[in-house]
DNA sequence: GCCGTTTTCGGCCCGACTGTTTTCAGTCG
């Protein structure tokens, strides 16, 4: 049993407490514990002749170890098994439904005898729900929705995940000698928010067809592979225990740029470009660009090969959605795309002085083994209670604190003080507008009920952009709960004030905060936003999701000159922001 | 359940917002 899977125990078991009314702090521990195994480098499974090296790790005492021996040794423990004689697991899935909490899931289940997602959507058209106390119409019409939105979404996975269980099937792929390269292909090589499945395309000496099956037996054998679905001469398909279906495909080097191409797609892309072959007396398939009179050969090997015989230049894989990229790279006008070398500064990040875990002082060493030439520390203010916010006090404490750092760095980065303020209900920031004057900056950002009406969220937001001090706004989106149609006027309404009023906006970097997706920054270029990428780094590895930040910046076809933290210097920075009253 | 002790139990991030209350429980971040 991996750490993954023992975390993702305890997790299930802290939610199973929740729904029996446990302790709260004990239910708090078993996250806690859950959270910590998830860090770890070692396997604990290897761990557990000598508990000592358990205990060691901090959240993990005397019980937790007797469980994560039990996890191990018989794939449960005796806790788990007890709460799930009284519950059903498919109420963990109930737990994801907005408005669903322990309380709630409870209650629908000792007096209706719910406990999946089916039986509650039926029980809510039913008018059952409405029975209980606390359960009204709206309550019933909002849990509608959620169920609606849980399914559309539930199937698919964000792109960071994907990533790592692509980097990690990789490496075991890669252990069978002969194999050189593994590319992930499909809508993970495009930068898609979320991925279906995961397509591999694998390549060497191994994948040539002669010798190929001994490496399809590895591939169709790895100790990952929860259910074998496909085993074929040179594809082996699977799912892992999470779901994700993987396809694996070993291709010969000769034919292996016609197989990337026509495996990253988009589909709308791909058919765009067989046309364009066609047109040419050409004919493009995953195996090759050949001329239709004679079955020449044309290209093969490389993607750049066949793009260049069809008179067109290279495509980023961001940009294959038939979306103006075939006309733009016939007319060499495809822009140059923003990388991550181009970001030198990093605003948006918190410390253990809110809800990070690392100081000032190794952010900032973190930034520098990452190449940036500045940050901006904006840990949160005192309406997040639950992060420990800073109130003015603290907060004007905390920024001598950043300056002193800032000092001790010698010049090797530049640490500039700043907040991430929260916007309150009627449009105004937590703290008072003395404190903000001392901050370079000021990241204003609605935390609390995103579900809250359209129109009043996006009054809200505007009413906080308009105070002078605020210099970026921080997810200017609500996610996740909006309508699509109510979204789009509402963040079109909120991206040309920001514009008007110089404030800049914010591209959360990690998937996991990421709400300007795509067509939101192509829009936001548009009315002329500023825009900064960030990452709201909550510890120093966190700087690293600025390339998913940056991967869809190229979706939208931005470039170096489109984001404002590619300036090279803080000041230079500075100056590009709204000037401080 | 963990931790840190003044070694044996008390403390452990908490405030805003919503729905359906008629004074607050539940959810969320």
């Amino acid at each position: 049993m991996d750490n993954i899977t023992i975390a993702r125990l305890l997790d299930e078991t802290a939610a199973l407490l929740e729904i029996d009314a446990a302790d709260p702090f004990r239910i708090r521990s078993y996250r806690r514990a859950a959270e910590a195994i998830e860090q770890q480098t070692t396997q604990l499974s290897t761990l557990i002749a000598d508990t000592k090296q358990l205990l060691a790790i901090p959240g993990i005492g005397k019980a937790m170890a007797a469980n994560i021996v039990d996890l191990v040794n018989t794939g449960t423990m005796p806790l788990r098994d007890e709460l799930l004689t009284k519950y059903k697991p498919t109420m963990l899935e109930l737990l994801r439904l907005p408005g669903m909490g322990p309380k709630t899931v409870a209650l629908i289940w000792s007096s209706l005898q719910v406990a999946d997602i089916d039986a509650l959507e039926e029980a809510a058209k039913a008018g059952h729900l409405n029975k209980l106390p606390r359960m009204g119409e709206k309550f019933t019409t909002k849990l509608l929705k959620g169920i609606e939105d849980h399914r559309k979404n539930s199937s698919r996975f964000r792109i960071d995940q994907a990533q790592d269980h692509a980097e990690r099937i990789s490496e075991l792929i890669r252990a069978f000698p002969g194999i050189e390269t593994i590319t992930p292909a499909g809508s993970l090589r495009r930068g898609r928010e979320t991925v279906g499945d995961l397509d591999l395309l694998v390549t060497g000496p191994a994948c040539e067809p002669d010798v190929v099956a001994a490496a399809v037996e590895h591939v169709a054998t790895l100790p990952l592979i929860d259910k074998l679905l496909a085993k074929g001469q040179n594809k082996v398909s699977f799912t892992l225990r999470n779901n994700l279906q993987v396809d694996v495909r070993l291709l010969p080097r000769a034919s292996y740029g016609a197989a990337l191409q026509y495996f990253t797609g988009s589909k709308m892309h791909n058919v765009a470009l067989r046309q364009r072959a066609i047109k040419r007396g050409l004919t493009l398939s995953e195996y090759a660009l050949l001329r239709l009179e004679d079955n020449k050969i044309i290209a093969a090997a490389s993607e750049e090969e066949i793009y260049n015989a069809l008179d067109l230049d290279y495509i980023p894989p961001e940009l294959r959605e038939n979306c103006g990229e075939l006309e733009a790279a016939a007319a060499h006008t495809l822009p140059k795309l923003i990388t991550l070398a181009d970001i030198r500064g990093d605003l948006h990040m918190h410390t253990e002085a809110t809800d990070g875990r690392d100081t000032i002082r190794q952010m900032a060493e973190a930034a520098i083994a990452r190449g940036l030439a500045y940050i901006a520390i904006t840990d949160h203010s005192k309406n997040l209670a639950m992060t420990n916010g800073l109130d003015d006090a603290r907060a004007l404490a905390h920024i001598k604190r950043i300056r002193e750092v800032d000092a001790e760095m010698q010049g090797r980065i530049r640490v500039l003080p700043g907040i991430e303020v929260d916007i309150l209900a009627e449009g105004q920031l937590d703290l008072d507008d003395s404190t903000l004057a001392q901050m370079d900056i000021v990241v204003a950002s609605v935390h609390s009920r995103f579900d809250q009406p359209i129109e009043q969220m996006t009054d809200r937001i505007l009413r906080a952009i308009e105070n002078p001090h605020t210099r970026i706004l921080g997810h200017p989106t609500g996610r996740k709960v909006l309508k699509r149609e109510a979204y789009a006027v509402h963040i079109d309404t909120i991206l040309k004030r920001a514009a008007e009023l110089g404030v800049a906006v914010e591209h959360n970097a990690s998937p996991a905060r990421s709400d300007l997706n795509d067509l939101n920054l192509r829009l936001a270029k548009q009315h002329g936003c500023k825009i900064v990428v960030d990452t709201d780094a909550h510890a120093t590895e966190e700087l690293d999701q600025m390339r998913y930040g940056i991967t869809q910046l190229r979706r939208a076809w931005l470039t170096k000159d489109d984001i404002l933290n590619t300036q090279p210097t803080a000041e230079a920075l500075l100056s590009q922001l709204r000037p401080k009253p």
